[in-house]
DNA sequence: AATCGTATGATTGTCAACAATCCGAGGGGT
DNA sequence: ACCCCTCGGATTGTTGACAATCATACGATT
């Protein structure tokens, strides 16, 4: 009777902030979009009301940014961000692994090794799109691994926001070869418990995008201090 | 011209959430409590609307859980939930020293300085109030001070939790002068730059922590497979 | 011509009323 | 005595309407 689970289903704000976000996530919407509310509203088919309570989520999370009285945007990037953003995936992602390193790690790395070899069917296959779907669902399922919920919920804005940074700069070619050699070494680390290797594998992994993102900004280095309203990528 | 900053007013849902936050953290509202929206939004003399967006705020950072019908419950914190705290927030917090080591460590170790001599006057005073501040303050700056606005607004949600925690569990003491002891050490270890020890210091700082809180359970174990509905504290 | 002031349309911020759902009390049946 | 059903009160979920504010276009003034 224990593993019952409780019914209840999800709040609505809660399902339209998952839409919400996918469409970010998939550049439906671009950065410096307005999001019009009574457009939204129609298009969901709920009362602005219970698509403000959606869209303040994502305030919240950072995904959009509001000024009083003129709307809702979505955040715009700019390059300190890029590098804010890995930073703190370095950090999601480290604490991750070294908890999966203190718990069953071979399992772990078999369901990894299993997005591993999708990721290379599509670099083989050469459909960047699923590269990038691939991507996004190993590190996904490398934090939902480590059990840890906190970590799981600041990974997934996290990620979002990574795929935004790429979009935004689409001329800075993700490398898939690349991309997929590091993830094969990760889960190799991984596999044989080394978490030396694990730790300088992410870190790598972290700056090499943040350089090929941004040439000339690196992983490590200072941020500067706090601006308001810095610059923005690709202007 | 270009530090004439935007003057725009703050959203009210965000000024409400803020408040709500400050009382959770001051344990005005305890863990388990339903927060009635009539009650509330007469408090705060705003319409159920706009308190329903911020307390969707809250539920998306993790503060509240609902059930759809039922209400808004401030949430209740299971014994993994302390050790993912301290696991989340030993990931940020490590994140932040490496940058600040990365810029003007003397600089942040003088004003982290500061607030410890603050937290000493507290603990010599026996004002465990004044401890608990001084203690948020200090791991808010050490944050604050790295520069990454994404940091910081994990950082912020976790040191409220971290108070939950710690108000959940009045019988665990938190041993000021231990308290004050790692912090002056931290500060220390930064003005010298040495990466290694400070990173060793703040991993046994949320160690202590977590063994404090929750004896028995470490901070490096692994954390068990996600279930929808964990046990709770001091039951 | 350039600038300032004004009107207008559109969008956001706020609210109070209605509908749906849940919880507990009380009554009836076994 | 116990269980089930039903009803009433209370709370949440949702909506549409109203007020406040902003952006734009247009005309007046220097």
């Amino acid at each position: 009777m224990s593993q019952l689970t409780r019914v209840g289903r999800e709040s609505t704000s809660s399902i339209i902030a998952r839409q919400l976000r996918a469409a970010i996530r998939d550049g439906e919407f671009s950065p410096g979009d307005q999001l019009g509310e009574a457009e939204l509203a129609a298009r969901f088919d709920v009362s602005r009301g219970t698509l403000r309570e959606a869209l303040q989520r994502l305030v919240e999370e950072g995904l959009l940014n509001g000024e009083r009285h003129r709307g809702l945007f979505v955040r715009e990037l700019s390059a300190v961000d890029v590098q804010d953003v890995y930073v703190t995936r370095n950090a999601i992602e480290q604490a991750a692994a070294r908890l999966i390193l203190a718990g069953d790690r071979t399992a772990v790395a078999d369901e990894l090794a299993t997005l591993h070899e999708r990721m290379l069917d599509a670099v083989r296959r050469g459909d960047q799109r699923a590269v990038g779907a691939a991507d996004v669902a190993f590190h996904e399922l490398l934090v939902a691994r480590s059990g840890s919920r906190r970590l799981m919920r600041m990974s997934r804005t996290l990620l979002i926001e990574t795929r935004m940074c790429i979009t935004a700069l689409q001329d800075a070619y993700e490398l898939p070869e690349e991309l997929a050699a590091e993830h094969g070494a990760l889960v190799g680390a991984l596999r044989n418990g080394n978490e030396a290797l694990v730790l300088g594998l992410i870190d790598a992994h972290m700056d090499d995008a943040v350089r090929r993102l941004t040439p000339g900004r690196g992983l490590h280095e200072p941020l500067p201090p706090l601006d308001p309203e810095p610059r923005v990528l690709g202007r």
